[in-house]
DNA sequence: TTTTTAGTTAGGATATATTCCTAATTAGGA
DNA sequence: TCCTAATTAGGAATATATCCTAACTAAAAA
């Protein structure tokens, strides 16, 4: 199990520190979503003086190299919307530049199967991400 | 149109304060997607003793009473997947817990029309947002 | 194996967004 | 006009996440 992880960072190039090794255990371990937190609190049992930077980082590089995914966009802040009608986002992941979109297609979709069973939806929320023509066009340069 | 929001406020039952007609007629001026820091430098050339507290309280307020929306879901922190398949999520707007859901039908909608004029979209993010077993449960105690 | 060095860590400081607290003020009904 | 409950300003507090630096270590080179 441990052999795993050691490979798999040493196919990204990545250094193997036992820090890193638990990290990714306990990532595999958890179910649901968990937080930054969340990964603290259990690495602490083994390494009581690691730090929330150490954690922090470990997240971001696994991350960043397709180990796990963050849930959510989470903008840097809260942006309001004043624009009331049925609509989605196009997000700039670069800038976070937010567009207002139209996409009737997917408000016609029913509901996933079984949904009941999970609760009462009230909303659908919709966002495509990727890079805006600003942003192409400074990459570009 | 300082009438106008008089009376919306006093329809929902609001006081009609200075500061609150203030905000609302900037995030009607505003486009894009504001954030709170954007409304405070606004308003702060007409109320320049205004708090950061007036403009967070005012923004929730009328998000509580559906004249603004939230742009993103915004959860109190960031919570990772491990689970790299396809999948989407039921998010309890309640107690915050994610849900992975299998949704195949939302995967298979092509792009709306003009997409590439706004940029290149990488991915697509999506999320059902209601309330869950638990809290409708408690809900109704 | 030992040495070297670039990458990594702990710990605390810092940044940033948002909420809380309290006394003073004010809107709107009596 | 007076009264009361809602609202505000101002600053303190909270929470999440990132930055900084010196000490440490993994792993490549000798």
């Amino acid at each position: 199990m441990e052999k795993d992880a050691r490979d798999i960072f040493k196919e990204i190039g990545l250094r193997v520190t036992p820090q890193r090794l638990e990290i990714f255990q306990i990532l595999a371990s958890m179910h649901g979503h968990p937080a930054a937190e969340d990964v603290f609190e259990r690495i602490r049992q083994r390494f009581p003086s690691i730090s929330f930077d150490t954690v922090y980082r470990t997240l971001s590089l696994f991350e960043s190299h397709g180990l796990i995914k963050k849930v959510h966009h989470l903008a840097d802040k809260t942006r309001y919307d004043t624009n009331l009608r049925r609509h989605h986002h196009f997000v700039c992941v670069r800038c976070k530049k937010i567009i207002d979109l139209e996409w009737d297609e997917v408000d016609g979709i029913p509901m996933p199967e079984g949904i009941e069973s999970l609760g009462r939806v009230e909303d659908r929320y919709v966002e495509l991400r990727g890079i805006c023509l600003d942003c192409l066009r400074k990459e570009g340069e």
